[in-house]
DNA sequence: ACAAAAGTGTTGAACGTACACCCATGC
DNA sequence: GCATGGGTGTACGTTCAACACTTTTGT
């Protein structure tokens, strides 16, 4: 039963995901297969499926595209220029998703589909408007990490004190003075020293922290609120 | 020609529309004449015209229901549960709007369609989930007053400091002080004080408050944050 | 003259910022 | 033994929070 009469834009989601790798933040792009922009790169994305949420179509169009499941996803925006798509009438709602990139390294390219990470400043021409929704959910993420605890989505389980001061640097596009930043994390009260450190590594290696979002909690809701 | 060949879903815009009068923040709604919800309270809003954009669609909506025009408009979230209404698949992407109620008075009903104010804590039942996208707009509301100035938008051009302080303390819910609310406002250095005073007030006079624009683009070139 | 709100400074505590050296480890 | 990053404390300046009385005006 249709019951609204009036032409109907379609409706897609795209995805922005971002990894870390020590020295760069990176975005999952896939090579499009078909026209329009047949053979351009762009952000991971489809149709809404009638049945199905935005979020959940998000999650299903990540998964069918790039194999990833299970991470930090969030509404970004919507994006619905008229002449964004060069054929049709299409709004799409973008997500922006956060992992970490150990548990999906650089994959090689599937037969379906090309795959691949880019760094942040070495990104090709895109598709559609994929250009604006990147620089989008780059600006919402370096807003947003300062004020949440986000970052963390981006690191392994375990990870150093410099990883997570790099991760902030990079994002953020300044410096952070190493003393300052150790102090006011660990004074948080929700990183959590594990008794493990680094392997591998040519010279002392360092402690390994953990996020402990069940004492995030806690001192959230005794008032904290977390901040740069 | 269409290219896409999916089943659509419909995409409506919906607005928020907030107030401030002295004690109390409002939201402007319309009284639904046709079913769904016939006779329930709503946001305004209505469908996506193909050949307009998202924010264009939100605006042209709020001027046809409520006679607003050329206010703060900004795009808030997208709400798309598959049963979000009874009857079809709709995505509704919701703004949010600042006006200052002195420029749009608690308007008679039109024969039209019937439109009223309400206080956030007078808010009768809504259609559709309308209550969820009200409570998503007063939460961003609340958000983003602390880090830009978008106060400004729910008062008339000149506004005492007492006015502005009682905005931010029911928006955030919660009690200033005076004299450090002040200090801080007028050390931003974006206030530019007129040389007018309140009339018609049975007490002492309060001086009138200009925000300029130009200035606080100003400062915030020179690296100030609008905070608190 | 009284009621109502306007306007105004100071102090102590907390927090942010700047800054440099020794330590542990792998090669 | 040397190169590499790990780890640590202090002092100063700035900002925040708490606090109460006098002034102006209208009725």
């Amino acid at each position: 039963m249709v019951t609204y009469e009036h032409p109907r834009p379609a409706v897609t989601v795209d995805c922005v995901v971002f990894g870390f790798d020590e020295n760069d933040l990176k975005v999952l792009l896939i090579q499009r297969k078909y026209e329009p922009f047949r053979g351009v790169w762009a952000l991971p994305g489809g149709f809404v499926h009638l049945e199905e949420n935005l979020e959940q179509a998000a999650a299903r169009e990540l998964w069918e595209e790039t194999g990833i499941k299970g991470c930090f996803l969030e509404q970004l925006y919507t994006f619905g220029r008229p002449d964004r798509d060069p054929r049709d009438r299409v709004i799409t709602v973008a997500y922006y998703a956060l992992i970490n990139l150990n548990d999906y390294p650089v994959q090689a390219d599937s037969d379906a589909i090309r795959v691949a990470w880019f760094a942040m400043d070495d990104i090709p021409k895109l598709a559609f408007d994929h250009e604006e929704i990147l620089k989008t959910a780059q600006q919402r993420l370096k807003g947003k990490i300062t004020y949440q605890p986000i970052g963390f989505e981006l690191l392994p389980d375990k990870f150093t004190l410099t990883q997570l001061q790099r991760l902030y640097e990079i994002i953020l596009a300044t410096g952070l003075d190493k003393r300052n930043f150790r102090r006011k994390l660990l004074a948080m009260g929700f990183l959590e020293e594990t008794n493990e450190i680094q392997t591998d590594v040519a010279h002392r290696a360092a402690r390994l922290y953990r996020f402990n979002k069940v004492r995030y909690e806690q001192v959230r809701q005794n008032g904290f609120n977390f901040e740069l």
